[in-house]
DNA sequence: TTGATGTAGTAAAACGATTTACTATAACCA
DNA sequence: TGGTTATAGTAAATCGTTTTACTACATCAA
């Protein structure tokens, strides 16, 4: 049983192709369809349930209604939310996501944009890694709308989406210090993108502007994609051998793990010793003690995208770039 | 700047579309195609950097290389962790999933299913709710290989791959009655799907096996998408009225709705209060003390939903459903 | 020499829509 | 009356592939 195709449809209502296309497309009174003709194909429509092809659709007019989805890794918390939020105001639009994750690497993100190219997306939502720049270029040569989120690539004019992350850092270890902390350690990644380095900026200039050493013996550089045991023992070892009285964690997976270690040790997390994890996660609430955290406004990070992604693919002429910052929140537990 | 078509190849190395095309599908020994003009034709392919276009060749051949992926919420962590997986298995098998989340809702997942009919998606994964068997019905007719997984549908017959949700449950109760507790309690959901029904089921049947009362107080069905806050206020009144020694959480969304309200009304998880949740979630390794849970295997299921649509899609003739039913596994932490 | 077989390749139809340029009739006005 | 405009609609080109059916020539066997 294969698909009803327009020609089924205008046939059945003894009229042209070109007549039911009018119609579906809404364009039947600027092309003084008549009312009578408009009702009875739609009616046809309606009752044998027939659906464009999408696919013959987008050859024709070389768009899919499809949004590229590029992030590092779709199972992570913050990244899965996001995609959620993404694609519930993406879907409400009449667009569709298509998503793939990257694992940090270069080769993979750059097949993924070529898959995407080829499957004619209309516009690129992308977490990128550094090493991207010119893929991305090609794209936005092409005149292609592209979002960056989460992290930027500096050397890219385009538009980005993303938190406030050296304020979020710096109000962190504020926050520390206010608490009488001395010896503060970061755990962070050693991803290459402006969004962490930012946070480890902030960390520093928090520490300066209150007049405390910056010491690099308490930032612990995770590499990216090493397995959890390492991270794990690395991490142990930081927090055994230095008199560390507070920790930031720079992701919410390297907090996860941290909590583990510390559980592991019987580190308890109290006055003596604070935490404050980056983008939180339901384990940080319900952890005993509650683990403070800087919350990214997934809400907003995911309409502000939406809102730039539709407004580049509604005007013609090329929009300004835009750079949007908001505001992480430092939300305080015990 | 256009993209290159196959007939840009043709005239650069000056032979017909048909020969381009049976050069890139692999098709040139066959055809006999001299070795000369593969070569030369590969060549230019290569240094103008060609890609086929994926929706051309789509309405051409009637597949898209694209597997649909229905769940209930991708920013759920067991869903998402399942996306991940098969995501990645797929891309290697050089499929692309496009996914979306249907809230539950039947006119959702309805739109869902039409949605990826339009875009001839070859394969549809599907994590169904009740009231969608005839959609599902009619892809079946249609030849398309469908997989239902986590949930099944009893009234149609097609692939499934879950985990034993009647025997984790069973377990579960077991562990418990073993401890000593009496008072046992299931906080579960009120979806009407099998794979929750037979959560209740090996509940019942453990307290029957072990000679305790079955109480209808103690079992709370929640509503499925009602507000978090109604929920929680609802365990408060169950923790609270009963005199209840253990609980089992249908869900793990439950489960963390469920240690919210006992950490809110201070009560204590240990000897006197057991507890084990359903589907495995950072949250819980890292709670304090450690919550037990029942872990489905998801690497598994994930393989197993691969190599059925890769069998499916690869033969021509249709395969016999198969219903794969994979062990969970009840992991006791303290 | 003829018919069969193999080699090397091509022309054109098809997939299912959109869109441009066109026709035919009616209505209107000066 | 004839020219213009509005109304109602259609034929055919097009998007970029795949695939079927074909041609043209060479070789071989009988």
């Amino acid at each position: 049983m294969k698909a009803l195709s327009i020609k089924d449809i205008a046939v059945k209502a003894n009229v042209s192709i070109t007549t039911v296309s009018f119609i579906i497309n809404g364009k039947a009174k600027e092309k003084s369809i008549s009312e009578a003709v408009i009702e009875k194909v739609e009616k046809i429509i309606e009752e044998s349930g027939y659906k464009p092809n999408q696919i013959a659709r987008s050859l024709r007019t070389g768009n899919s209604n499809i949004i590229g989805l590029i992030v590092e890794d779709i199972s992570n918390s913050f990244f899965a939310k996001i995609a959620r939020l993404i694609e519930d105001k993406a879907y409400k639009r009449g667009y569709k996501i298509i998503y793939s994750s990257t694992e940090n690497s270069i080769a993979k993100a750059q097949e993924l944009i070529n898959m995407f190219k080829s499957r004619k997306v209309d516009a690129y939502i992308i977490s990128p890694i550094k090493g991207l720049e010119e893929d991305i270029q090609i794209l936005l040569n092409d005149d292609k709308p592209v979002i960056l989120f989460d992290r930027n690539l500096p050397d890219l004019s385009t538009n980005y989406v993303g938190a406030n992350h050296f304020s979020a850092s710096y109000q962190s270890i504020e926050n520390f210090i206010e608490q009488g902390k001395k010896k503060i350690a970061l755990v962070t990644t050693d991803i290459d993108v402006q969004q962490i380095t930012e946070r480890l900026e902030g960390y520093k200039k928090a520490l300066v502007d209150y007049g405390l050493p910056y010491d690099e013996s308490l930032v612990l550089k995770i590499h990216f994609n090493q397995d959890e045991k390492d991270t794990i023992s690395q991490m142990e070892s930081l927090f055994k051998d230095q008199q560390i009285d507070a920790v930031l964690f720079a992701t919410n997976y390297l907090a996860i793990s941290g909590l583990k270690v510390l559980k592991q040790i019987k580190k308890q997390i109290g006055a003596d010793f604070s935490v404050i994890a980056y983008d939180d996660h339901e384990a940080f609430e319900l952890h005993t003690p509650g683990i403070s955290t800087v919350q990214q406004p997934l809400e907003e990070i995911a309409e502000n995208v939406i809102q730039l992604i539709l407004s580049q693919l509604s005007s013609k002429s090329k929009l300004p770039n835009q750079q949007i910052i908001i505001p992480a929140k430092l939300i305080l537990r015990d």
